[in-house]
RNA sequence: GCCCGCGUAGCUCAGUGGAUAGAGCGUCUGCCUCCGGAGCAGAAGGUCGUAGGUUCGAAUCCUGUCGCGGGCACCA
């Protein structure tokens, strides 16, 4: 269904074609929802200049022009030269009364979109830090999808490079098959801590892990079964996280570091052959215009290390050049912490320079903040590492379901464990996306399962409500029902459910999951008002009963959408 | 030292150059004979770090300054 904002941007650019010119019919968003009205137009102001007349006089002059027949009431102008307009109830009515409320409006031209998300590292475990940078990412390829669009999901996972020399002789030592060896699967760090430390204190195992090293880079077939073994282990990891989060990723979006290994010697030469390469201390490296160091010193991107090998700049490189040649990409989008902001500049500057990202690729750094504990630094356990996330998941879903006890639904064994996953790791993921994706944020499980407040918990809690008056409305001869929005508590509503589509496309648009938070958490408040204003199945009629009937299921539609283009899910009870 | 980001209500956070800066939590006051009270209605609470500048108009753009975080050559 059309969006709002584009149906009165279309009727906006008529009225100034027919009243100023076909160079005024401006097609920028023009029209915000506004606190006067149902929605503004500002532009008056901006034309006064241009046009050289008073802002009211070319308010008065649009709204002369402007056909809303049946669409709005009267504009209002208001202020210095604010268009405010109101939609009539009846449009509003007859626009949920199409119904595919929760529909986006398709894009016109779908674009292919690669997300780079999540990225863990092999024999490592994940933690809170991977947290966002999944959750984030997978809601903007759910995103997208449901707009239409077409998205490569690449998981660029940390399975190359020296650390791998160590694991692989570490897997020799304790046995390929071993229970401690099937323990990556289950507990990575122990595996990984283990090699760590013989490396650091025994010289002749660090002496066989460099050699190891040297024989994987070089493709030495048992080395490379060693290491696929490795992986294995790990993938087996990946996907009981993936699936503990509900996350879409699967192994086909693997893309990790390793698979860009035949790339990294091209990449290398074909820097040097456009002269844009050159030795620098024995390395290799590209110095991109505008980068200095400490020393006001040119910052190098080092593309191969003196020692010969490379770093995770020419991977980089690599990755960008394969999304866009093979990928065949219109938009990449990096879901990255924001620590690594210069990296991707230099990477994304180089990438230009050797014309491997045309003008019409923009590549873009989702740039993920800090998870942070309540003393302001990065989220630590009380030892100091890293709190694993399989740990944060478990005592979410423990929490919830300490919660679903002591209410009132009455559940199986089976049901409340079900119902407890939903709703723990519904709000953790939810807590992730409500803020906006660049800034830290503090975590704190209490707010995240509060059911009360911009939380999962209360949004799912307004769809099983609406779930149980669907269940007990004896048929569904209602959804058909024409809609009526006669009390105030019923035409808010009735405009928060026609704001969907435009957040969506927003959300896509910015990258900013967190915008359709707010707009979801809005919705359910404005449900709730309406359900204790509103009485639904014992309505004064039946036309009213099945008016509201209709509205409340269209409601729990656009949640489930809207939830679900987040990686939530709303439970049926709770 | 240089570069990037942030500083908004007691706390956690929104805010796309536009009117009187918004939510949630917490606090205070009301509301269960009624479809699920894990709820609803309302109130108090702000020199938007600070000083200038641009603009008809600045939390938003520019400059300085203070504070916090991050980054700055072979780890990723």
């Amino acid at each position: 269904m059309p969006s709002l904002t584009s149906l009165l941007n279309a009727r906006f650019a008529a009225a100034l074609e027919q009243a100023f010119g076909a160079d005024f019919a401006r097609r920028d968003p023009v029209i915000r929802s506004s606190q006067f009205a149902d929605f503004q137009a500002n532009l008056a102001l901006p034309l006064a200049k241009e046009l050289k007349s008073k802002p009211r006089d070319i308010a008065t002059t649009i709204v002369e022009n402007l056909d809303l027949e049946g669409v709005c009431e009267t504009p209002e102008i208001s202020g210095p030269g604010f268009i405010n307009l109101t939609f009539t109830p009846e449009f509003l009515a007859s626009t949920l009364s199409k119904g595919g409320a929760a529909a986006a409006e398709q894009a016109t031209d779908p674009l292919r979109i690669v997300i780079d998300y999540s990225a863990p590292n092999v024999a490592k475990e994940m933690h809170v830090g991977h947290l966002r940078t999944t959750v984030v990412g997978d809601a903007l390829a759910r995103t997208h999808e449901f707009l239409g669009n077409t998205v490569v999901r690449q998981n660029h996972i940390g399975d190359w490079g020296t650390p791998f020399g160590m694991l692989i002789e570490h897997l020799l030592d304790v046995g390929i098959e071993s229970e401690t060896a099937q323990e990556i699967s289950e507990n990575p760090n122990a595996f990984y801590q283990a090699a760590r430390a013989k490396f650091d204190s025994d010289e002749d195992f660090a002496t066989r892990s460099r050699a190891r090293v040297v024989s994987l880079q070089g493709g030495d077939a048992q080395t490379l079964e060693l290491w696929t073994t490795l992986v294995g282990y790990s993938k087996t990891y990946f996907h009981r996280i993936y699936s503990l989060l509900g996350v879409t990723l699967t192994d086909d979006d693997l893309a990790g570091e390793s698979t860009y290994n035949d790339d990294l010697a091209a990449v290398c030469a074909e820097l040097e052959e456009k002269g844009l390469a050159r030795i620098s201390d024995g390395a290799l490296c590209v110095f991109p215009e505008g980068f200095t160091g400490r020393d006001g010193e040119p910052l190098p991107l080092i593309i191969r290390k003196s020692d010969g090998g490379y770093g995770y700049a020419t991977t980089d490189l690599a990755a960008v050049r394969r999304r866009v040649r093979d990928l065949s990409a219109d938009r990449v989008l990096y879901v990255v912490g924001s620590p690594q902001a210069m990296h991707f500049e230099m990477v994304f500057s180089v990438a230009r320079a050797a014309g491997w990202l045309p003008e019409d690729v923009k590549p873009e750094h989702v740039k993920i903040g800090n998870v942070l504990g309540d003393d302001g630094k990065i989220l630590r356990t009380r030892s100091g590492s890293p709190l694993r996330l399989a740990e944060l998941l478990e005592e979410a879903i423990a929490r919830a379901r300490t919660t679903l006890q002591e209410s009132n639904a009455e559940f199986t064994a089976d049901e409340e464990a079900m119902v407890a996953k939903i709703v723990g790791i519904g709000a953790v993921k939810y807590a992730d996306l409500s803020v906006a994706h660049d800034t830290s944020y503090t975590f704190d499980l209490d707010r995240m399962l509060a059911p009360i407040g911009n939380t999962a918990p209360y949004l799912q809690y307004a769809g099983a409500r609406i779930r149980s008056i669907l269940r007990k409305a004896d048929g569904d001869a209602f959804t058909a029902a024409p809609i009526h929005l006669g009390e105030a508590a019923e035409r808010d509503l009735g405009l928060a459910i026609l704001g969907f589509s435009d957040v969506v496309a927003e959300a896509a648009a910015g990258s900013a999951p967190h915008r359709l938070c707010t707009y979801l958490f809005d919705l359910a408040q404005s449900f709730t008002s309406f359900y204790e204003q509103c009485p639904v199945l014992i309505a004064d009629s039946a036309e009213v009963r099945d008016s509201r009937l209709r509205l409340s299921q269209t409601v729990l539609e656009v949640l489930e959408a809207g939830l679900g283009v987040l990686g939530i899910g709303v439970p049926e009870r709770m």
